[in-house]
RNA sequence: GCUGAUGUAGCUCAGCUGGUAGAGCAACGCAUUCGUAAUGCGUAGGUCGGGGGUUCGAAUCCCUUCAUCAGCACCA
């Protein structure tokens, strides 16, 4: 029978859907874990779609399902209680640590603590072992609601200042939670897995400054961060995939493929393009200039260098000073290396008298620009101080907004399409109210730019995420977003809605009434600078970009050196049909002269031999395929060209 | 910029507690004339990131400086 207290609930999908259970009103969800089959093999529930912890109570119906280790609600759970696991053996062992936060991360978890020393990655090893003894004591951890005296007292009595400022700043009245677990306890609020042992594999990676709650005003942590699988062999393909992640990384690629260096003599931030990488930078640069001018775009050149002045008036004076370089001051001028082109396109505008007719006007360039970036923060070809965006500003009336951020949406979305970018979202960055030091204080500009270029997301029937507090100064972004090849996310191109710089600038078109009237301008870059897309694509394709933008499309390899003079006659051929081809006339065995082709990354070799030089004809190995076979040489070559136009790689 | 780590041949790295620098790959030379991911032998290459100090003696210990890496903060 059952009792008026007593609730039903439903597993509705995962192992055991379709049960049905009833249980006591309040039953904890450890306690129906217990009575279904596969119950102990979860960490958690979710019920009704929230994730519960197992000292949870469930106080009427609901639809259930298990929250399993290896899913990423679990891995959080799990992951979150590592942390905790991590800071228990750290008071374990120096005792006196004080303790700030420690949350799951994506891939992991991590601690930011105040410790004396340093730690070194001998300690890491120590701390690691002294975790994994409290795991394989697999202690209970339960949740507990403390009173914020008694949570105050024992900070105080442990001289942890960080957890006492984290207590001031929950407001009175709001219920205080510790998790303890043997002898610890951490102020927490939670979820939780329900003891030591159900966390799988751990590993400490590494250690890194923080600063205290983000501030850069504030004292500086150590942040230990490590990460948690649900079993060793997880953990294991992790790891092994951090290792290869390694071999992507375009700095590393770089230097091997030849594309670009740095030297300590010319500065730092500030990149050498070799040949190779020059090659690859020069076919990105005329594709997009000779899509850009088919599209209406008009190309300029306006000078690396401009007066103070002219940042002054744009804004970015007030706002970016810090990351220019020092202005020269010249005669009776002070001029500064351009950190953006914007300014310079405005100058563009206004050389003439812009009527209604004319808009919009859209104004190109690849644009150098100069930026000092903070020592710690250049990485590569990343973030360098030296670098040319592929930029443009459009001038229009305010009818023509949607038409030309579509036409932008299209123009990106075809370039994806050609480099062979597949996976790509799209974020609207609004400016965050608060922060009224970092946006231009002007609530109605914001509220109607930020609706506008919504608007224009929802009638592409986009899909996109909403961030706050990424928008420009000046206006709101519609930013691409990419995750690289080493999983972190960055913007690639991006469309943003300024109705700022044409007031700072007075811009004006006369308009059919022969009023003067304001423009928009919308700033985009496409393919971003050709440092940042020159680094995106080494890891994305792991150093074999597709083969129109593969800096030698062929390498010729004679069988022996009784073919050098045939092999360069190819190569002679091809460069003629604008196929970038190149011959590898070394002293070597084919099968070495093929490896470093391999090596290199190179999408085709044509190895020539007696057979070849008799029959007019090439034997094709593709990258990644392998030996394809004989063929005449016109057509291998023909067919490789017309990839190359295509933009499209086939198979053979 | 901040915290920590690292810096040895073009590249990847070895070199224990101080005793005077080594390997593989690459380069170059010679032999070989080769059929689809490494032919053999040989040669050359380093004031151990720079500067200062301790010491009879420093790649090794200390100080300082520069650069790089991880992360933080920043990213028009």
């Amino acid at each position: 029978m059952t009792n008026s207290t007593d609730i039903r609930l439903i597993v509705t999908s995962g192992l055991d859907a379709h049960t049905e259970l009833v249980v006591p009103q309040g039953e904890t969800v450890g306690g129906v874990l217990g009575r279904l089959p596969h119950g102990v093999q979860a960490v958690a529930l979710r019920v009704d779609g929230v994730v519960r912890e197992v000292g949870c109570t469930i106080d009427g119906n609901a639809d259930i399902a298990y929250v399993m280790p290896d899913e990423p609600d679990g891995l959080a759970l799990m992951r979150h209680s590592a942390a905790h696991v991590l800071a228990q053996a750290l008071v374990r062992i120096y005792g006196d640590v004080q303790l700030g936060i420690g949350p799951a991360i994506e891939e992991g978890f991590y601690y930011d603590v105040l410790l004396a020393e340093p730690l070194s990655s001998d300690a890491l090893a120590s701390i690691e072992e002294e975790m994994q003894r409290i795991i394989a004591e697999d202690v209970p951890i339960r949740r507990r609601v403390v009173s914020r005296e008694e949570i105050v007292a024992h900070y105080e009595a442990r001289g942890d200042a960080l957890k006492l400022e984290l207590i001031a700043g929950i407001p009175e009245g709001v219920e205080l939670t510790v998790y303890e677990q043997g002898e610890f306890f951490d102020l927490c609020r939670g979820q939780h897995v329900a003891c030591t042992g159900r966390i799988g594999a751990i590993k400490l990676l590494h250690t890194a400054g923080a600063y205290w709650r983000g501030d850069s005003k504030r004292p500086m942590l150590q942040r230990i961060y490590g990460t948690a699988f649900a079993t060793p062999q997880a953990l294991a393909d992790h790891v092994a995939w951090l290792e290869e992640a390694k071999q992507r990384d375009h700095r590393k690629l770089g230097r091997e493929l030849k594309w670009f260096t740095f030297a300590g003599e010319v500065g730092q931030g500030l990149p050498i393009w070799l040949p190779r990488g020059a090659t690859v930078r020069r076919t990105m640069e005329r594709y997009i200039v000779d899509k850009e001018q088919s599209l209406g775009y008009e190309h300029v050149y306006t000078p690396v260098l401009g007066s103070v002045a002219l940042y002054q008036q744009s804004g970015h004076w007030d706002h970016y000073a810090d990351n220019m370089f020092p202005k020269m001051d010249m005669d009776n001028e002070s001029l500064v290396l351009r950190p953006m082109n914007c300014p310079h396109h405005m100058m563009v505008y206004k050389s003439d008298l812009r009527s209604y007719r004319d808009l919009p006007v859209r104004i190109a360039e690849l644009g150098t620009m100069h930026r000092y970036e903070y020592s710690g923060a250049l990485t590569g070809l990343h973030r360098v101080r030296a670098m040319t965006l592929n930029d443009a500003h459009i001038f229009c009336r305010p009818d023509q907004i949607k038409d030309e951020c579509a036409r932008v949406i299209s123009l990106i979305q075809e370039v994806y399409a050609d480099f062979g970018i597949d996976a790509y979202r799209f974020r609207l960055s609004y400016r965050d109210p608060a922060n009224t030091e970092k946006y231009y204080p002007d609530d109605a500009m914001w509220d109607t730019s930020q609706a506008m270029l919504r608007e224009v997301v929802e009638q592409l029937g986009l899909e996109y995420e909403e961030a706050i507090g990424e928008a420009a100064f000046y206006g709101p972004k519609l930013d691409v977003q990419i995750m690289t090849a080493l999983r972190k996310e960055e913007t690639l191109s991006t469309v943003q809605l300024d109705f700022l710089l044409p007031q700072k600038f007075d811009l004006t078109y006369v308009d059919a009434d022969g009023v003067k009237r304001r423009p928009v301008v919308i700033h985009r870059g496409v393919i971003s600078t050709m440092e940042r897309m020159t680094a995106f694509l080494l890891e994305h394709f792991a150093g074999a970009l597709p083969t129109w933008l593969s800096p030698v499309h062929v390498r010729v390899i004679p069988v022996s050196d009784a073919f050098i003079d045939d092999a360069q006659r190819v190569v002679d051929v091809c460069t003629a049909q604008h196929v970038r081809a190149e011959a590898d006339v070394r002293n070597e065995k084919l099968g070495y002269k093929i490896r470093h082709a391999q090596q290199e990354r190179i999408p085709y070799q044509f190895v020539i031999g007696a057979r070849e030089r008799d029959n007019a004809a090439v034997s094709v190995r593709k990258r990644g395929q392998g030996e394809i076979g004989s063929m005449p040489m016109a057509d291998a070559i023909a067919r490789i060209a017309d990839e190359i136009a295509r933009k499209r790689d086939g198979s053979w």
